[in-house]
DNA sequence: TATTGTTATACTCTATAACTATA
DNA sequence: TATAGTTATAGAGTATAACAATA
């Protein structure tokens, strides 16, 4: 059982997670923020409901983890005019810079992966393949 | 931030991963014990921190991991005579069997996968670039 | 009655520190 | 003193059920 697809899947995550969050030291956010604040950059005014689905994150676990950017003042919830049951996300002024620091930060990471795998093209190959698992 | 390789590889992991915890419902186990057992089929007798670092395994975790192989009758800790402190893991007669269900069922999941990826040319691409990250 | 967001909670994984028995 | 294995525990990450407000 020596070519195991997942086994080497989790091992390369790991590698790529652990130079992640030694980047991001300076700005102080994990994963799952990182991605939720680049979600709300690309797409302002989305419910949470709309952003946990997209991100793959379990709605309960959306609140957590917006409750810490909010009183980071990153994020700002506004209660929608049409339904007011449901929040509309949007970057606050700071939020927006702090995402243009994540946006340097986030290209230091992903040339030195870039580098591991030997280049942009096998960068693409990689990223063909994994899409195709999904 | 389109092209984030850490959050395509974790994606992909997480559905490799749904698969496999699917396809070893009948078996009762989990991808860390499975290769757990994988390991001790094809080196018996190594010690429980060789095991652990050869997997990536915290060998506090190792513990409870083969505690609970062992509770199954699938593996026996031996003490080594040479060093009486140091426990040689070894497969029982049932574990041996067991492992061998492992493998046909094992074989299900990664057809699946590679017919994912489209044949075996780019699995073998898919995990030399995997190598390549690690 | 159904849905949005929330709270509380539980389970798995992973990591660390302190202990024992042996070396 | 150092190491192998153990125990206890704490922190992430993830998942579910029950609830209030609103539809």
């Amino acid at each position: 059982m020596g070519t195991a697809i997942g086994y080497l899947l989790r091992r390369a995550q790991v590698q790529v997670f652990q130079d992640f969050s030694e980047t991001f030291v300076p700005l102080g956010i994990r994963p799952a923020e990182f991605s939720a604040l680049a979600r709300i950059a690309e797409c302002a005014g989305q419910r949470q409901t709309e952003l946990a689905e997209g991100l793959g994150i379990n709605p309960a676990n959306m609140v957590t983890l917006l409750d810490g950017l909010e009183r980071r003042g990153l994020v700002e919830r506004r209660k929608s005019e049409t339904d007011r049951r449901s929040h509309s996300v949007y970057l606050t002024d700071e939020g927006a810079k702090f995402v243009q620091q994540m946006g340097k930060l986030w290209r230091d990471h992903e040339t030195r992966q870039v580098e591991r795998l030997g280049g942009r093209a096998e960068r693409d190959q990689l990223l063909a393949l994994l899409k195709r698992l999904i």
